[in-house]
RNA sequence: CGGGGUGUAGCGCAGCCCGGUUAGCGCAUCUGCUUUGGGAGCAGAGGGUCGUAGGUUCGAAUCCUGCCACCCCGACCA
């Protein structure tokens, strides 16, 4: 078979880069560092909203929507938190074009904004200025909103999905009366993130909390789920905050408690962002093209008639189409490919560059059987297979695909997750071998930075599972009081 | 923002150093025939302001200057 893909281990991110186009999941735009999200890699996007948004719904969370633009003092009000994304922002100052005098358009110099308008590069401070108008009473709380949102960072350096200056995500926002709720709420969000990757991405993940100068502008304690990929680096694939008081502070927002009291609200805010759709490419997909999990795959299966003649075509078309609706029947996404402009050996490689999880085909010898024949797109398998157990098989097999695909990827970390008591070791295994590292650290901001300015490694968290064990930083030789998780991440 | 590189057909590239017929190749597209159980073959066809503005020259894709865009490597980041 033709290789349309750079293999993995000849140049990591060119594999990504060619399988994002190829699998027709993305495209670069016109506009620098935006992408075009295709159909295909949207409809992967909306199986992850789906289940997110159930399980947010679940959780008794309702969705609303705040507007794209922020006053530009809005971000001043919180000290931390302008500074994080100060740097980042695109801002409007003009609502209006004139015709230009050498022709074409140009800004109008007279529509000049008063107040200059930040595009959201997240929600905060706008959301909390809204909040103070209400919430009043302890009677107002919780506030448990989500929205799903785009947002804008502009980034220098981008890449499809991974980091991009326009992305999609949901941004949820909460106010509590207490500091514990806002608090649980925070964990129980970072819960929900982990389960989806979990289960819907067949995606293992570390949970934790981030260093102090890891964690989001303006919060009080960041957690994060973190995946290894398959290059060896960690991505960082949701994070919820514990925000304190302090958007609460900034913009006012105080209720009367139980007690008669004035007091500010407290307050989380957790977000995933289309980030998750590289995430999802670099965790199970190969030198083929993409591997889907089953949950999360637009067509769990495809169906390739295979004819030799008209009169074949039509028979093997009635054969095919009858499959696909006893499949979808029985409650499978399932599609069937009976173009008659590409040839069954085309389909085949695309379908697998898609990541479609089983693929069924059908010809002239099937009918004559009453078979099928069956590959699955995880381990390459193909088999013949009666048509009576047909619903019985394809439902057993996308169960075990998921099952496989998770196992496999939580194999592969376990594998690349290394205890380092030396620094030197830490180095060398680094470069060698990559992965996820655990290691002692002495909690200090200072040694952090060292590590990260020697290796460009990063402490990704402190992995709440981590048992006390007391040992040495493993850079200083100062007491710690348990291991940390340390990788170079995207 | 610092360093490096590239702009030629929808995509990927050659041609440029050393200026000179009608700018070429692969893939893709279109037509016809043969094909169709792992990315088909043959024959033919269409498609180009050579990034852009100026300059040098009898003549510029090719030489010179400015500008623009994009890519890669750093610093920053979900």
């Amino acid at each position: 078979m033709a290789k349309v893909l750079t293999a993995r281990d000849e140049n990591y991110s060119q594999w990504y880069n060619d399988l994002v186009i190829k699998a027709d999941m993305a495209e670069n735009s016109a506009v620098r560092g935006c992408m075009v999200i295709k159909p295909y890699g949207y409809s992967i996007w909306e199986k992850m909203q789906a289940a997110l948004d159930q399980m947010f719904k679940d959780t008794g969370h309702v969705n609303a929507y705040f507007p794209l633009f922020i006053p530009k003092s809005f971000f001043s009000k919180e000290a931390d938190h302008v500074e994080g994304f100060a740097k980042e922002c695109a801002v409007v100052t003009h609502y209006r074009l004139r015709t230009s005098e050498k022709g074409g358009i140009e800004v109008d110099p007279d529509a000049k904004l008063e107040e200059e308008l930040i595009v959201r590069p997240t929600s905060e401070t706008i959301i909390w200025n809204t909040y103070r108008n209400w919430i009043q009473s302890y009677r107002d709380l919780p506030i448990l909103v989500n929205q799903w949102a785009n947002v804008v960072r502009w980034e220098m350096r981008t890449r499809l999905f991974l980091r991009t200056a326009e992305f999609l995500w949901q941004e949820g926002h909460t106010a509590h009366a207490t500091a514990q709720e806002a608090m649980a709420e925070a964990r129980q969000m970072l819960e929900v993130y982990a389960t989806f990757a979990q289960e819907w991405m067949a995606m293992p993940v570390i949970k934790g909390s981030k260093t102090p100068t890891e964690r989001f502008a303006g919060a009080l304690d960041t957690f994060s789920i973190e995946a290894l990929m398959q290059d060896g680096k960690a991505l960082q694939a949701g994070t919820s905050h514990f925000l304190g008081q302090n958007f609460a502070k900034a913009f006012d927002v105080r209720f009367t408690n139980k007690q008669g009291v004035m007091e500010h609200v407290w307050a989380s805010s957790w977000g995933v962002s289309t980030r998750l759709m590289g995430a999802l490419v670099m965790t199970h997909s190969d030198d083929d093209g993409l591997v889907l999990p089953p949950r999360l795959a637009p067509f769990q299966v495809v169906i390739v008639p295979i004819y030799k003649n008209d009169e074949q075509m039509e028979q093997s078309r009635a054969y095919a189409s009858e499959l696909r609706a006893r499949l979808a029947k029985a409650g499978f996404r399932v599609k069937l490919d009976d173009r008659d402009t590409h040839k069954p050996g085309w389909k085949f490689a695309q379908y697998e560059l898609q990541g479609v999880p089983i693929r069924l085909a059908a010809g002239p010898r099937d009918i004559e059987a009453q078979t099928v024949e069956l590959a699955r797109r995880d381990t390459r398998e193909k088999q013949s297979l009666p048509i009576e157990k047909l619903e019985a098989v394809v439902a057993e097999m996308l169960e075990a695909i998921q099952k496989n695909l998770f196992d496999k990827a939580l194999a592969r970390t376990q594998a690349n997750t290394t205890r380092v008591d030396s620094y030197q070791e830490f180095k060398e295994l680094l470069d060698s071998k990559g992965g996820f590292f655990l290691a002692h650290w002495d909690g200090t901001a200072e040694t952090e930075k060292r590590i990260k300015d020697e290796t460009k490694a990063t402490i990704r968290c402190i992995p709440f599972d981590a048992p006390d064990e007391p040992g040495q930083c493993m850079v200083t030789g100062q007491p710690s009081p348990r291991r940390v998780l340390i990788a170079r991440a995207y």
